[in-house]
DNA sequence: ACTCCAATTGATACTGAATCTCAATTGCTA
DNA sequence: TAGCAATTGAGATTCAGTATCAATTGGAGT
């Protein structure tokens, strides 16, 4: 995990009269070690494996927080549990959706970026964040 | 209702050998008839007000064969329920989504739409449908 | 380092959207 | 018009996510 995570978490509990508890301490360092991509259920499950002992209801509770803490996103896909992904000292980036193999693209676009800043103010809209998801095949699977 | 949307609906139930009963024409009707975007339990309440015999079950099971008959489309939002919108006989837009007072805004961009395939094209990936939902405040809100 | 108390946890109950079951009903094809 | 596979409705079931509440704990103040 690196200290940029951990202070901003800390920072934000800080700000919220929040305790940094065993279980929030693990829970951030699971999400921030393994995978880029997790749902709150494979957390718990991964955790269990592990011998660490937070319960699920922790878990669907310190989720929220990591999110309003600006270190993982919700991530919008069909499927009908929620997924969420680490952003926080990652860069920004979308997503193509392979609907055969599953396959996620992860790609960025500065081009992307600015036409939709324009969009934006033709609407005198105020963007504060977006999520792209194209779906569609992969190499592979075209 | 449209021709379009009944003929697509009734084309699609042909080629999978299902049948048009009267709860399926119902909802079809409901959902061309009313309005752009809605949610299954919503459209069951209306219909019950209606005096339109319908049970939920014969709801939820119908909407998959309109999003298949590509008449409708789910909407990507931050609700825990599905939201869906219709498509058939509309131009495709994408939406902005004010945080503050939940207006959305359709908006469509023919250079978007170019940007997106180019950049597809340079990951080898056929792109068939996208979602892009811009989250931020409305000129009201900001 | 110790005390104290509000914040937090875990076990479990609960909620609500969505799906499944199955006997009764109904489109459609011949 | 008969016949049967597809469909329906009512209610049971699933399952992600939330709420409850007594027991525990972090950490500020001393």
């Amino acid at each position: 995990m690196s200290n940029e995570q951990k202070k901003a978490f800390m920072e934000y509990l800080d700000a919220q009269s929040m305790k940094l508890t065993r279980e929030r301490r693990i829970v951030l360092e699971e999400v921030t070690r393994t995978s880029n991509h997790f749902d709150p259920e494979e957390l718990h499950f991964t955790l269990r494996e592990r011998g660490a002992r937070v319960s699920r209801a922790s878990i669907y509770r310190t989720i929220p927080l990591l999110v309003e803490a600006g270190i993982i996103e919700k991530v919008q896909n069909t499927d009908k549990h929620a997924h969420y992904e680490l952003t926080l000292g990652r860069n920004h980036h979308d997503h193509m959706l392979c609907t055969s193999c599953g396959k996620v693209i992860e790609f960025y676009s500065k081009e992307l970026e600015q036409l939709q800043d324009k969009l934006c103010e033709a609407e005198g809209f105020s963007g504060l964040a977006h999520t792209l998801e194209i779906k569609g095949l992969c190499a592979k699977c075209r």
